[in-house]
DNA sequence: GGGGGTACGTA
DNA sequence: CGTACGTACCCCCC
């Protein structure tokens, strides 16, 4: 039997994880209005939703202690004595938790004289002899002992109970270093304080673990205990009865006397009215919510199949089912691939499962037929697929970057992505709210994507299993394709796709960042801010917290009586802005300190969060988001590796840890010089601008000699900075006030420069007004290679809306344009790379810019690549100017 | 724990 | 009353 075809028992203990719910959520927040705390129930059941909705488990029952007295106090009655008493808030949540339960339909269990561990323990046994797959849920680390191949424990990885953690055997090996049945062993040598269990002195985890490693269990240590040398040899033998007594106290017990079976934990359906009353009375409003919607999930997916099935039989058509997927091999498979690709030369469906960015299996479908191949790391008999994957046979995927990536991990070539459905479905509606494969089937096909086997082990697939899904993808994309016009399938094709093949390497690649340099630079940070604070408090004779805007408001216009600034929800503004003219109106010494401070600290909170992205070899590894915004320009995060500080000189001590890294020369950066200038002279066609650029003067130097009417040698700074201002504005849509404001200069001299601008770059007016003239026509904005942002909004009746709209849409083919032009620059770069054999690496992508590492002895040659494929990547009426860089690390790489 | 709001880093 | 993003913190809510 396939384990997806298993059914899927939930045990889950239910004491361990109220209490862990407890100390995550404020008590104080959560009550009733009658004074109830719920704040583990809350906790609980959150959490319990939450994996009902992944996990789906179609058995289900939940674990509670009666007391703490069990057979093992009886025992040994300092068991679990240290424990401080339970608090009084937490009494009196388990029975309004149970009530909870029951009105749900899941079956409380409890045991007189057991604890709830050795309830799961005897379930889960139970469980795994009748042919389940069984989730454990607890937050008790004894439950280790239970994990094998059929059970997985599901273990809170904080304090709290939103995140938990698998373990299945492969994770506790890697974790522990043992095998599950070999935890309790360990824990019995180590202790465990919170149950009052102690260990062998001076033996921690580690010495443990290399015990079991050389004589296999707790009974082999003890028999060759004379052969262990040194301090921790005398404390085994002296204190070898501890040990003894902690294994026999932490065996879980197996065969506790159950009053249920565990066919019976079927879930059902729940009783709404109860589920009401009990939600209601502890005021769960959002969860009443959750609950309900959960339950009418199942009921509502049944409708709609329903309806659809009812819908196609009138019309006579085959309902489209997916076909059951079948498991060929060796030439089968080679045969089927070579058929079907025939009868369907625009591709095969392509889904590479994964599990924590591995490979695990795949899905390949044609229109009438599926296949399933479970893939593990060693196997090789798969010839066939791995032949077809590295070939140029076209592929249809959807969401394939995090696929390409595994299957690059895995040494797996790959060849051939035809179309990305989800990209496509982002042309089609970029800033729509399609994000996943069920989004775009429900627009674009009109069909409820079946719930997956409610069976599935692997969370938030809510989508049917890799073939299924393949197949759907498959149907999908001719879909899509369809409402996209021949200037977006060209982009689609010609720029979007091969630029997902280059993120995948760039991600993978990553970047080498010194933990060192940032260590020290946060140690350095920290005392800073410490010493703005202390001065800070100082001046105002108390201590608040200078994050809080709401804090710093009591300071600055109650105590300090400070004017009001500009206002905004919560009040009134204490952003830097607002300080800045605090300070010039009313000069104190603590708007510089707050300002200093929130810039240290704004400093050291971007060097701990990269720091802590730091890999294993030294590397950070930021996800690109092709389909992240609305212009088409590349977001990145998990780290943002496009917002590195570069202003000042302590932001540029961050981007000095960037470095190359071990056997590799230099740095190479490559960046665009006002590329969006460049395309607003392209696109209006204005004679000056256009001038501008071919002159070779400085820009902004050259732009204030027309303005005001002088030589480029005697612009003056202050001059230059206005031109500038304005000319980086224009592409924003900024006003006269907005330009104002920016500059401290009053609304009229604002106003002066902009028709002075105008008056010698008129085109460049008119080539904006004439964007959104056109905008409100089209009903879109378009790019230079086609790319289309839908603008609704200009016709709106809200003045906010359609101002905004607005400016956004004479913004969008600008801003665009550039995002179009780097990525058909950087696809370039990839493709001279590989075929010419480059062992440098592109790294990372930041608007303009691009950074490489450089292996020995390349950095001529590829100097060579990067200018001329950056510089040609589009054909304007102006030069594409590309600046570059070398150096050990980002900001000398910097010109 | 999660959402809204504010603030701020980049192009 | 300047476009496009992502992240962190505070605060308040459930």
């Amino acid at each position: 039997m396939l384990d997806s075809e298993k059914p899927t028992l939930m045990i889950i203990d239910g004491h361990s994880l109220a209490f862990r719910a407890f100390f995550a959520l404020p008590v104080d927040s959560f009550q009733t209005h009658g004074g109830q705390h719920t704040n583990a129930i809350h906790g609980f059941l959150s959490m319990l939703l939450s994996l009902l909705r992944n996990e789906k488990p179609t058995h289900i029952a939940v674990a509670f202690d009666i007391s703490r007295a069990s057979f093992r106090t009886r025992e040994y009655p300092e068991y679990k004595g240290t424990r401080n008493a339970t608090p009084p808030e937490f009494l009196g949540q388990i029975p309004l938790l149970q009530e909870a339960l029951a009105a749900m339909n899941i079956t409380t269990i409890t045991k007189e004289d057991f604890e709830a561990d050795d309830i799961l323990a005897t379930l889960s046994v139970q469980g795994n002899a009748a042919g389940y797959n069984v989730l454990v849920v607890s937050g008790d680390r004894d439950a280790i002992q239970l994990v094998n191949e059929n059970v997985t424990l599901l273990y809170p990885a904080s304090q709290g109970v939103s995140a938990l953690t698998r373990y299945d055997p492969a994770r506790v090996r890697e974790r522990y270093g043992i095998e599950p049945e070999q935890y309790p062993d360990v824990a019995a040598l180590v202790g465990e304080t919170s149950d009052n269990l102690i260990g062998i002195s001076k033996v921690g985890e580690k010495t443990a673990v290399k015990w079991l490693g050389l004589y296999g269990s707790l009974d082999g240590i003890l028999e060759h205990a004379d052969e262990i040398k040194g301090v921790v040899g005398n404390n085994l033998r002296e204190q070898k009865e501890n040990a003894i007594r902690n294994r026999r106290l932490n065996r879980l017990v197996t065969n506790v006397e159950l009053d249920v079976v565990v066919e019976n934990l079927q879930r059902g359906a729940m009783n709404q009215d109860a589920v009401k009353d009990v939600f209601g009375r502890l005021e769960f409003k959002s969860l009443l919510d959750r609950v309900l919607k959960l339950e009418g999930a199942d009921a509502a997916g049944g409708a709609v199949a329903v309806a659809a099935v009812l819908e196609e039989a009138a019309n006579a058509v085959v309902a489209p089912v997916a076909p059951a997927a079948q498991n060929l091999l060796d030439e089968e498979l080679t045969k089927w691939i070579a058929r079907e690709t025939v009868l369907a030369p625009a591709g095969l469906g392509l889904t590479v499962e994964l599990q924590e960015g591995r490979p695990i299996g795949f899905g390949l479908a044609s229109l009438t037929e599926t296949i399933t191949l479970p893939w593990q790391a060693d196997r090789t008999d798969y010839a066939p697929l791995e032949a077809w994957l590295a070939s140029d046979a076209p592929k249809i995927m959807h969401d394939a970057k995090p696929q390409l990536k595994a299957l690059k991990r895995a040494k797996l070539p790959f060849a051939g992505l035809a179309v990305d459905t989800l990209v496509a479905g982002w042309l089609l509606r970029p800033g729509g709210p399609d994000k996943t494969l069920v989004d775009l089937v429900t627009r674009y096909l009109d069909e409820a994507l079946p719930v997956t086997d409610p069976n599935q082990l692997v969370p938030d697939e809510q989508d049917g299993g890799a073939p299924m899904q393949a197949w759907y993808t498959l149907r999908l994309a001719p879909a899509v394709l369809a409402l996209l016009d021949e200037g977006s399938k060209n982009l689609l094709a010609e720029i979007e796709m091969p630029t997902l093949v280059t993120l995948v390497d760039m991600e993978l690649t990553g970047v080498a960042v010194s933990h060192e340099q940032l260590a020290e630079l946060s140690s350095q940070l920290g005392e800073r801010s410490a010493g703005y604070a202390a001065s800070a408090y100082a001046e105002i004779g108390r201590e608040v917290n200078l994050g809080s805007p709401k804090q710093l408001q009591d300071v600055l216009f109650d105590q300090l009586g400070m004017p009001k600034t500009r206002a905004n929800k919560t009040g009134y503004s204490t952003d830097a802005g607002a300080l800045a003219d605090l300070q010039a109106s009313n000069p104190h010494p603590f708007l510089d300190l707050l300002l200093k401070h929130r810039d240290s600290t704004k400093l050291r909170q971007i060097v701990e969060t990269l720091d802590k992205e730091i890999d294993g070899t030294g590397r950070i590894h930021t996800t690109y988001m092709q389909i992240g915004t609305t212009t088409g320009r590349i977001s990145s995060n998990d780290p943002n590796l496009q917002n590195i500080p570069v202003r000042t000189e302590e932001g540029r001590r961050i981007r000095a840890a960037f470095q190359a890294g071990p056997g590799s020369e230099c740095l190479l950066t490559a960046d665009y010089s006002q590329i969006e200038m460049r395309i607003m002279a392209h696109l209006s066609e204005d004679a000056g601008l256009i001038e501008a650029f071919n002159a070779g003067e400085d820009l902004h130097r050259f732009v204030g000699a027309r303005i005001f009417g002088v030589e480029p040698a005697e612009v003056s700074n202050e001059m230059r900075s206005k031109v500038k201002a304005m000319s980086y504005g224009l592409a924003y849509g900024l006003s006269a006030f907005g330009l104002s404001k920016q500059l401290r200069i009053d609304n009229k001299e604002a106003k002066q420069l902009m028709t002075d601008y105008f008056a010698r770059f008129g085109a460049v007016r008119d080539y904006l007004r004439n964007v959104v003239e056109q905008a409100k026509v089209d009903g879109y904005t378009q790019t230079l290679f086609g790319r289309r942002r839908p603008f609704p909004d200009l016709h709106s009746p809200n003045r906010v809306l359609r101002d905004n709209a607005e400016r956004a849409a004479l913004n969008a083919p600008i801003q665009g344009s550039a995002a179009d032009i780097m990525k058909i620059a950087m696809n370039g770069i990839a493709r001279d790379m590989t075929t010419e054999g480059f062992e440098s690496r592109m790294m990372l992508q930041v608007h303009d810019e691009l950074i490489f590492e450089v292996a020995p002895g390349e950095y001529d040659a590829l100097s060579t690549v990067v200018r001329h494929r950056m510089g040609t990547a589009a054909e304007l009426l102006v030069p594409l100017d590309v600046q570059l860089g070398r150096g050990a690390n980002w900001d000398d790489a910097a010109h």
